[in-house]
DNA sequence: CAATGCGATGAATACGTATGCAGGGGCATC
DNA sequence: GATGCCCCTGCATACGTATTCATCGCATTG
């Protein structure tokens, strides 16, 4: 009969009602082969009435894990409020999925790199791991890294895969990315590429596509001009603007751009129609990424898609082992060629 | 001194080396005006050493809640596993940064609409509400709104604002948004003009910027002609260049195209560009919804802004007015012209 | 018939924190 | 010097679940 309870069912209410102990209810719920089905339907049927529902605070307390993964997006504090990089974004619609397929449960906060709380998600028990995203400037987080590191803290960093890392990274073979598409434009006759990104070990995406992006040069004779590689540390539209005036006002000539990413790219275009020049008859133009807006713009962006469903499967797997305890290593992922009318190959539809 | 601990540090532990009891601890932390500025500096200290950090499921075990709103997005379950809705995504990085300013934790999961445990994140006290995005077919979901509302939990939902709903709703204003935007392509001459997206009751945000639409017609002395419109249930590029192949086979003259959203505007363009329509001087095209690609397609999509900032604030302060148990009504948001060079305006740059 | 074993259940306790209630000590007032 | 008061602290308990250990009934076996 409707008897009014206050407050939420607990577990020793359908104890109560099933006439049993409240052990027995914890365990017929849980699927504990210790109990008899007949007293399990029992009391999963007069659960079901009572809206029951496991009190995850409790539970949690009691078996000291949440089964919660918190992911941290960093960000620069100086980033326009309301947008996030569309990348990330991507990246994080692939997480949540992938938390999903686990039965995981995700925490999602974005930080400014400036806070020291990285692990406070763990420690207080809010979730049993972290997955880290958008960590700019690597030399100047490594520390914090060491320190997750060495608190004993499960985490997986999506970023550049480097030798002697202290963490676990995740992160496509930026290198592999940038020789294929420098020499895609050199094959179609482009010979003075300009590079808009940092080159610094401080970012190591950004000169890992560099160095891919010299080795192509190297390996069809050429050598890389420094005057036509242009430093922008963050991937927002404006430094791609502002790189090429940049490039313009140092009078080298050059046929072909190699952007760091999509939106450096398509704030190149943007500097280059400003300019006069036609894009891809004049410049060639290509990015990295692959950002929905990449297909989009004039002339469509040629660039490198980094597989983000597969990455956010990979962090949240790894992620999950190291809780487990299992041995986890860093991996890289392949990249692949995506090619558009920017750089003047055949047009796309 | 270095002193080894098997596992985290607890309240007791603070409390034995600061020679308090847990009690004393506990207030400190908590910031209880009922200790010594003394103590409370020595059980600091100590707590910083020891890397203490309150245990968040005992911490809301016992104060029965968990500072923490959960983000349910749902989606129809035929869409892209790796797409999400840029708007939402858009909403989704507002709603984030408004639960850290209220000093909240956000919950992301994605939730197929066939789903019926909504309401498990507060019945199970991992979460103290909820805010509900993409509710889809309104007529479907409503009878779950109405459960929810039923069981006391706590929830704001994003979308139409209507009269007699059973729930608290936060959306833009649709109608006076659908309004504004055809009176501008009335001002610019346009007299027959398509909508794109469903009118019926089913989807109540595209049929109230229909209604606006229908409005601004009536007011300029033109009656709406059902020719002219064509239903597209979802918000996705495919349906917006099947819906200009429709308009086109029905053989009707029309001079410009209001899509119900971005999404379908950036499918009519691909449409009218393969039928060799040129946008917009044969064709004006606009949309809603104001998302990042609007600005970078060709042309530049002329569309309605909704403030996605002030949303996020919005959603995620009615919520905790519910918790709070605060009286809370519906709400609606203006909405902004944006003009760029899809409709005919003077062009931008 | 006693001994053994097994399947099912209950009692008791731990998880770590927050808080109502009680108490101790110091100071002021009369 | 006794009384009262206030400030601070400690004791004990509740939050709801999961799990270890003990128990009890029943069947099987020698």
């Amino acid at each position: 009969m409707a008897t009014v309870m206050k407050g939420k069912a607990t577990s020793f209410d359908i104890a109560y009602k099933a006439g049993v102990s409240q052990s027995t209810v914890s365990r017929a719920l849980r699927g504990s082969s210790l109990v008899s089905d007949d007293t399990r339907h029992r009391i999963q049927t007069i659960a079901r009435e009572l809206n029951y529902k496991v009190d995850k605070n409790a539970s949690n307390l009691r078996r000291q894990h949440s089964v919660t993964l918190a992911l941290l997006l960093f960000e620069d504090p100086t980033t326009d409020d309301s947008l996030i990089n569309p990348f990330f974004l991507s990246m994080l619609g692939s997480i949540t999925r992938a938390c999903v397929r686990q039965g995981y449960d995700l925490l999602v906060s974005f930080q400014q790199l400036s806070n020291d709380w990285h692990a406070d998600y763990q420690d207080s028990h809010k979730a049993d791991g972290l997955i880290l995203l958008g960590y700019g400037d690597y030399l100047v987080s490594r520390s914090r890294l060491q320190k997750l590191v060495d608190q004993g803290t499960h985490f997986v960093r999506w970023g550049a895969v480097l030798e002697g890392q202290p963490d676990i990274s995740i992160g496509c073979d930026n290198a592999l990315g940038g020789r294929a598409i420098t020499d895609h434009l050199l094959a179609l006759g482009r010979r003075r590429i300009a590079f808009i990104g940092d080159s610094s070990a401080h970012f190591p995406e950004f000169s890992a596509r560099y160095r891919g992006h010299c080795e192509a040069l190297c390996a069809a004779g050429l050598e890389p001009d420094p005057a036509l590689q242009v430093d922008a540390s963050d991937s927002i539209e404006r430094l791609g603007i502002e790189s090429v005036q940049v490039l313009l006002s140092r009078g080298v000539p050059f046929d072909a751009i190699f952007a760091a990413s999509d939106l450096l790219a398509i704030g190149a275009l943007r500097a280059l129609a400003n300019a006069g020049l036609r894009v891809p008859e004049q410049v060639s133009v290509v990015g990295f990424d692959d950002i929905p807006t990449a297909s989009f713009v004039n002339p469509a962006l040629t660039t490198v898609m980094q597989d983000t469903k597969l990455a956010g499967e990979m962090l949240v797997d790894r992620v999950l082992r190291q809780i487990r305890g299992e041995p986890v290593e860093s991996a890289m992922l392949p990249a692949q060629l995506v090619i558009r009318r920017s750089c003047g190959a055949q047009a796309a539809p």
